[in-house]
DNA sequence: CTTGAGCCTGTACCGCCTACAGACCTTAGG
DNA sequence: CCTAAGGTCTGTAGGCGGTACAGGCTCAAG
């Protein structure tokens, strides 16, 4: 055994952060903001965790890997708390996030066009014109307005 | 004219923010960091901008819109600034982003993907069981480590 | 006894802004 | 001339979602 400090079956911040992959530190982030419970405290004033401190935060981890907000994981662990009448809110909140993500996937592929498309323009030789600088330069696509717009009330 | 202030021929902050599109605090905010220059003074303090400032952060804002990092849009800039002698570097920074760019994309087409099955699984009626919350509660794919793994280095 | 690991707390920092407080200046209207 | 409205200035706080570090305990092993 490598393990120092007895524990009366109890986990400490470093088990439940290897049990779920957590970092450490954001376990007592998690604390503060009220994602985790304040677990109960052992005599020398170790937090002390068991399964369920386990089973909850791996929960709050898939569903930050799936990309849900610390806000959206509150609403999530509300309605798994709350007795749950209904799986059709839950169902709700992943449809949006789900709307959420395909938005996201949209941005980042107008993205991904133009940028290919301009990268491919470029000459690849060390010659003062390049076509990035080019785009980025260009007064094109972007939403601004004139300058002084003239008597806009 | 409804603008007040007389200007000796100087775009205040207002107007360098309407002419780009860029938010009025975001400016100085750049300027702090020093993405944009600290401009001139005119005689009572205020910043005075020209069709330079203008062009520079129009630049830096359809980088943004590409999705360049602030310190990749320093990078940029720097490269511009320094006479440009290659072209090359400024393609390899853009290619670089855009692998990044690439990499986003695919994540979050592997997110959707869970998203969408497991929300199709819903029963959409008000009951207890939900597929979502089971997904979640599943310790299944994510990456932890067994608690107290004995004996380990 | 000493060393080292692990825990505790509080706080600062990261990127990228956004917003507000409190002061000053300018201009138009009465 | 005075006032009200709006622009500008500065510094600083907040927000998301953590991460990291300092300074101080406790605890177990050598």
């Amino acid at each position: 055994m490598t393990r120092p400090h007895k524990r009366g079956n109890c986990l400490h911040r470093a088990d439940l952060a290897r049990a779920t992959g957590c970092n450490l530190e954001t376990i007592r982030y998690y604390e503060k903001i009220g994602v985790m419970p304040a677990p109960p405290r052992s005599a020398n004033g170790y937090r002390c965790y068991d399964e369920a401190h386990v089973a909850r935060l791996s929960f709050v981890m898939r569903a930050r890997d799936l990309g849900f907000s610390l806000e959206e994981v509150r609403s999530l662990l509300a309605l798994v708390d709350g007795g749950m009448q209904s799986c059709a809110e839950v169902e709700a909140l992943a449809r949006d996030h789900l709307e959420d993500v395909r938005e996201r996937i949209a941005d980042l592929r107008r993205i991904e066009a133009v940028l290919a498309e301009t990268v491919s323009r470029c000459s690849g030789r060390d010659v003062p014109e390049c076509a990035v600088i080019d785009a980025l330069a260009a007064d094109s696509t972007r939403n601004a307005q004139p300058i002084r717009p003239g008597p806009k009330k």
